[in-house]
DNA sequence: CGAGATTCATGTGAAGTATACCTTTAGGCTTAA
DNA sequence: AAGCCTAAAGGTATACTTCACATGAATCTCGTA
C-alpha cells in the first residue's frame, strides 16, 4: 500500500524544478526590476574598490522583489570581487524572525555567528558584543555589507539604538568598512527615526512599486516553466494566481505560493494538471498555514492568551471586545490548565504583540465613563476558529 | 445650561525581581619535573 | 611549579511584576441665567 503511494509520488511528479516557485529562490533574470537593480548595484559598487559604499535604504510592500534584487545585486558583486581579490562580505539578518533576531543581543548575536564566532544566547554584555564584532572586522582588511531585512519590525521592538550603534560603528573601524542596507515594507519608516540616524543611514533610498496584474503574470510565466513540466497548467491558472496576488497589492510572493501550493496540492491527489480550482485550495490553505504556524510556535502564555482571544471572539459573534475579557477568560484558563497567571499589565503587552504579528487588530479608545481600553477583534478567517482553539486547547491539555 | 471636576478601566513608562546563563577568580587537587 | 577542575562571585539578557502616573470622553456637580 505504502509502497504505492510512494511509488506514485516518484513517477508522477509534476515539477520539474519546484525551488523555481519558492520564495527564497533567486532567478536568474528578475523581471520588471531592472531600474531598482541597476541603481543598487551604482549604489554598492564602490565597494569593488574598498570605498564605502553609500547607506542604502529599499522601500515598498511586501513581494515586491525587494529582498530579491538586494539577494541578486551582492550575488553578483560577491563574484566580482572574488575575481578581483576583494575581501567583500555580505551579510543578510531577517530581523522579523522571532526568538532569532529581534533583540539587540540577538541580532548582534547572529551577525557575530555569520561571522564564525559563536555567541552564547545570554549572559554577555552587549557591549562586549560590539566589542569583538568591531575586533573581528578589524583583524583585516574588509569591506562589509550589512542587509536587514524587516528592520522596522526590529526599531518597533527595541527602538533605535541597534541602527545608531551601527552608524558610529563605522568611525571607530580602521581596517575596514561596514555599509548597512536596510529593508522595511513601511514606507512612512525613516520619518519616525532620529533624525541624526536617519540622515547618516538613508543616504540613499530606492522604492520598489508593486507588481501589477500583467508584471505578475510575466514572472509567473517565467517561474512556472522552470518549475513545472511542460503543459501541467491548465489555461487561466498564471492568470488567476496573478489577480488573487494583485488585489493584495500587487504581492510577488504570494503569486508564487499560490501557484506551489496549488502545486502541491494537485501532486498529493495524485492528479495530472493543475487546474482552477486548485488555486481556490491553495489560497485558503496558505492562509490556514500561515495562521496555524504563528500561533503553534507561540510560547505558552501567549497561547493561553490567545485562546482567550479566540473564545471571547465566538462568544461576541466575531464583534469587538476589551482587554478586561480578555484577561478574565486568560485567567479562567490559567486555573483550568494550572499555569501560572501572569499579570494584567503584560497581558495588555502580549495583545499589543498579536497585534504586531496580524492575528487581531486593536485600537485603544475611551468609552467615557467606561474607561479607556482597547477594541480587539480577530483578524483571521472565521473557518479557523475551530481549528485553531483545538490545536491551542490540546497543546495546553484543556 | 454650560464650564469644570470627577470617574472609570486600562494604557504606558520606569524600576525592580527571578531565572538562566556567562566569565572571571581563587582555591584545591593532581601531576610532572 | 604548572596544569586542571570546581565552586563561588559578579555580571548580563529576558520575561515578568510592581508601582505610579497618564488618558480622554461620558457623566456629574454646581453656579448662573
Amino acid at each position: 500500500m505504502l509502497d504505492e503511494i510512494f511509488e506514485n509520488f516518484v513517477k508522477n511528479t509534476i515539477f520539474k524544478n519546484k525551488k523555481a516557485v519558492q520564495a527564497s529562490y533567486t532567478p536568474e533574470i528578475i523581471l520588471h526590476r531592472e531600474k531598482e537593480i541597476n541603481q543598487i548595484a551604482s549604489v554598492l559598487a564602490p565597494s569593488l574598490r574598498l570605498e564605502k559604499p553609500s547607506n542604502l535604504f529599499l522601500y515598498g510592500v511586501t513581494g515586491t522583489g525587494k529582498t530579491l534584487s538586494i539577494r541578486y545585486v551582492t550575488n553578483q558583486l560577491l563574484e566580482k570581487a572574488k575575481e578581483n581579490n576583494v575581501n567583500l562580505k555580505v551579510i543578510y539578518i531577517n530581523c522579523k524572525l522571532k526568538k532569532v533576531a529581534d533583540t539587540e543581543y540577538r541580532i548582534l548575536a547572529e551577525l557575530l555567528e555569520y561571522l564564525g564566532r559563536k555567541v552564547p544566547a545570554t549572559g554577555l554584555p552587549t557591549d562586549s558584543l560590539y566589542k569583538m564584532f568591531t575586533e573581528i572586522i578589524n583583524e583585516k582588511e574588509m569591506m562589509l555589507i550589512l542587509i536587514l531585512d524587516e528592520i522596522d519590525q526590529a526599531v518597533d521592538k527595541i527602538g533605535d539604538s541597534l541602527l545608531y550603534n551601527l552608524t558610529r560603528l563605522d568611525s571607530s573601524l580602521t581596517n575596514s568598512q561596514i555599509s548597512v542596507v536596510g529593508i522595511t515594507n513601511r514606507l512612512t519608516f525613516v520619518d519616525a527615526l532620529d533624525p541624526r540616524i536617519r540622515s547618516s543611514l538613508s543616504e540613499e533610498e530606492i522604492l520598489f512599486h508593486p507588481y501589477n496584474a500583467l508584471q505578475l503574470q510575466d514572472i509567473l510565466r517565467v517561474r512556472a516553466k522552470e518549475a513545472f513540466k511542460d503543459s501541467i497548467i491548465d489555461e487561466g491558472v498564471l492568470e488567476k494566481c496573478s489577480a488573487y496576488a494583485a488585489q493584495e497589492h500587487g504581492d510577488a510572493r504570494r503569486a508564487l505560493d499560490l501557484l506551489r501550493v496549488a502545486g502541491e496540492l494537485v501532486e498529493r491527489d495524485s492528479k495530472k494538471k493543475v487546474t482552477l480550482d486548485y488555486v481556490d485550495i491553495a489560497e485558503s490553505k496558505i492562509e490556514k498555514d500561515r495562521v496555524l504556524d504563528i500561533v503553534k510556535s507561540q510560547p505558552k502564555q501567549f497561547q493561553l492568551t490567545f485562546l482567550s482571544i479566540v473564545e471571547n471572539s465566538k462568544k461576541n459573534n466575531g464583534q469587538s471586545f476589551h482587554t478586561g475579557d480578555v484577561f478574565e477568560r486568560y485567567s479562567y484558563l490559567c486555573t483550568a490548565s494550572k499555569v501560572k497567571e501572569i499579570t494584567q499589565r503584560r497581558i495588555s503587552d502580549i495583545i499589543g504583540e498579536f497585534d504586531m504579528l496580524g492575528l487581531i487588530t486593536t485600537k485603544v479608545i475611551s468609552r467615557g465613563r467606561g474607561g479607556k481600553t482597547r477594541e480587539i477583534k480577530l483578524a483571521i478567517n472565521p473557518n479557523l476558529l475551530e481549528k485553531v482553539e483545538n490545536i491551542l486547547k490540546e497543546n495546553l491539555n484543556l
